[in-house]
DNA sequence: GCCGTTTTCGGCCCGACTGTTTTCAGTCG
């Protein structure tokens, strides 16, 4: 899969194109393109062989002819002349924050400067010496200069994006802390934190409260803990950065806006510039304060207090934050968007969202019904002191119970996994035994609790037990721990060949993928979905913010081809049961119901599929 | 460069903050 390779190439051309001065709209198309390629859950190359590409939308002909060109010669003659052009370390100084391509361009076609290196000696050469030459340039001052060099030491400590749940630990803290100051009335984490991608950039807090107040809500953001140094401050946006590079945006809208400012800050932006286009078409203006009707140069607000209301202004329902990626998700909007009365005349009532969907007070109506935490009844793959965990049978059975599941498996780790004390046959069959003496007293206070394993697939696609010993478990979920470098083809065969052992019930994690680092299996995910489907095994949304796997794209292939999907935290305590939001966020991303997610069924319908499933079970 | 229930040509989302400027350009989200 050389998807992100590809939408490489066009980053680069993008950013040539920009420090050229080229017409801005070709370079958003690249941009586009780049991002389409990036996002698809088809391989590039798969996509270029069938003669699909430029039916990706964002993907035209001309661009479609250039991936070819790279797949077939490793370049694009086009791009390389571009890049011959332009010294290479220029591209570097475009990553530097508060540099953009016009700041760049006359750093280097005025001042000479073709590196980040050859920039900070500059800058730090001194005023005195007119920071070499560089606060000469027309457009470019000694404070700009500074603000670079700020910047440039955050660059090296900042790697990007932070892990989902990393940046969900300083929302939480922010929300809360915004909470507590004089005439904040909301709070809200906006941004890829509120769609749960699986990295986050930086963290967007909508606070409610009336502009006079925005001041003094600046300097309180400024002051907390977290805030290491201030890169702005105003009275209705405040951007401060924490000592490990995060940046938290803190925006302060009146409450007559505050559901455009959530709609708005929500993005993602290849949504919102969609439903702008729309809102053009129908003679509205949309921005971060409301829904405008303009009219012979006169507007009228029609809309702004609630997100709903911003929806409904151009003809939508209501859509869930995690499904704002521009897939398709605004054409299915505007078919819902009348569903409500005719769902009423069936008497069937859609459902209702909590405050966090909308204003402080105000609730919305879920006409896309996606999976909610509070859908889930079980968690199916957990690990106790048998293997690598950290909590007993007992201990792990007392937490499932606390948070009121009706049903959990315990899954230790097969015994290729010797680094993380892997059961051998004979002390699996001890431990089955042991499971189920505690799954006894268990089910006389509700909970049922299956014995599993989490059982290696082995690279050749083999499991890591023999077929008479998987027979003894309630409960299997097989999953990929070694040789995660597999080229794709095998990694398919491997993926698909264990979702043919009748007695494996899920596939778990099955990339293997920790992110950001490791890419893990870059199977043909579709052949292994449909191999899950025709064999009626279930697929792992591996809820752990470090893995999150299957990721969203092939969550919704599942959906799609009616394969179970079933959210599992991997616990090794307690407290890693908290991870299963995480699943939850990706599995809506995914485009999932609750009827799609295995674990949300009650334990008759989970026990009646695992009957199917495995006819020996002992029941 | 991409795209089309007004368009195959002529559009392409919108505003806050900052710094360099005397009214605006650049960057960012």
């Amino acid at each position: 899969m050389k998807n992100a390779e590809v939408a490489k190439q066009f980053e680069r051309a993008a950013d040539l194109l920009a420090l050229l001065d080229e017409n801005g709209f070709r370079i958003i198309a690249l941009r586009k393109v780049a991002r389409a390629i990036e996002e698809s859950p088809e391989a590039v190359e798969k996509l270029a062989e069938a003669g699909k590409l430029d039916g990706v939308p964002g993907i035209g002909k001309s661009s479609a002819e250039r991936i070819q060109e790279y797949l077939k010669n490793g370049k694009i003659a086009e791009f390389e002349d571009l890049a011959s052009q332009v010294p290479s370390g220029v591209l570097e100084v475009l990553r530097i924050p508060s540099v953009g391509p016009k700041t760049a361009s006359l750093l280097w076609r005025e001042g000479g400067v073709t590196g980040v290196a050859e920039l900070k000696a500059k800058i730090e050469s001194g005023a005195a010496g007119k920071f070499g030459g560089l606060a000469a340039i027309k457009g470019v001052g000694e404070k700009k200069l500074l603000k670079i060099l700020e910047n440039l030491t955050h660059l090296s400590a900042a790697s990007g994006r932070i892990r989902l749940g990393e940046a969900w630990t300083i929302g939480e803290e922010f929300m809360s802390y915004l909470r507590t100051i004089k005439g904040v009335k909301q709070a809200i984490c906006c941004g890829s934190l509120r769609r749960g991608k699986e990295t986050i950039g930086d963290i967007d807090i909508a606070v409610c409260a009336a502009l006079s107040d925005g001041l003094a809500i600046a300097e309180a953001t400024a002051k907390h803990p977290l805030a290491a140094s201030v890169i702005q401050k105003g009275e209705s946006k405040t951007s401060v950065r924490t000592a490990e590079g995060v940046q938290i945006d803190v925006r302060v809208i009146p409450e007559e806006s505050f559901g455009a400012a959530l709609q708005y800050f929500t993005g993602s932006k290849e949504h919102n510039v969609k439903i702008r286009e729309m809102a053009v078409k129908k003679g509205l203006k949309i921005n971060e304060w409301g829904v405008y009707r303009v009219s012979g140069g006169k507007e009228e607000k029609i809309a702004g207090e609630t997100e709903e209301g911003v929806y409904a202004a151009v003809g939508l329902a209501w859509i869930p934050p995690e499904m704002r990626e521009d897939r398709g998700e605004i054409q299915k909007a505007a078919e819902l968007f009348p569903a409500e009365k005719t769902q009423n005349e069936k008497g069937k009532t859609p459902k209702r969202k909590g405050a966090s969907a909308g204003a402080a007070d105000k609730q919305t109506v879920d006409h896309f019904e996606l999976v909610e935490l509070k859908d889930i009844r079980g968690d199916l793959h957990m690990h106790t002191t048998a293997s690598d965990g950290g909590c007993s049978i007992e201990e792990m059975a007392a937490e499932a119970k606390r948070r009121g599941y009706e049903y959990i498996a315990i899954t230790d780790h097969s015994k290729s996994q010797f680094q993380a004390n892997g059961l051998k046959a004979d002390r699996l069959i001890e431990h089955i035994q042991a499971i189920h003496a505690v799954a006894k007293e268990a089910i006389k206070s509700g909970l049922l609790i299956l014995a599993g394993s989490e059982v290696d697939i082995l690279a050749d696609g083999s499991l890591d037990y023999e077929d008479d010993l998987l027979a003894k478990l309630d409960w299997v979920v097989a999953s990929p721990h070694a040789a995660l470098s597999q080229e794709a083809e095998p990694a398919t065969e491997r993926l698909v060949r264990a979702t043919a052992n009748p007695h494996v019930c899920v596939m778990g994690h099955p990339t293997g993928r920790i992110v950001p680092s490791r890419r893990g299996l870059e199977p043909d995910m579709a052949k292994v979905i449909f191999a899950a489907a025709r064999n009626g095994v279930a697929m792992e949304i591996n809820a752990n913010y470090h893995r999150l796997d299957l990721r969203d794209v092939h969550a919704r292939m599942a959906v799609e081809a009616k394969v179970p999907l079933c959210i599992d935290t991997d616990a090794h305590g307690l407290s890693d049961f908290d991870q299963m939001r995480f699943g939850i966020t990706t599995a809506r991303r995914g485009w999932a119901t609750a009827a799609d997610v295995l674990n949300t069924w009650p334990a008759e319908k989970l026990k009646k599929w695992l009957k199917e499933r495995k006819s020996a079970a002992g029941w």
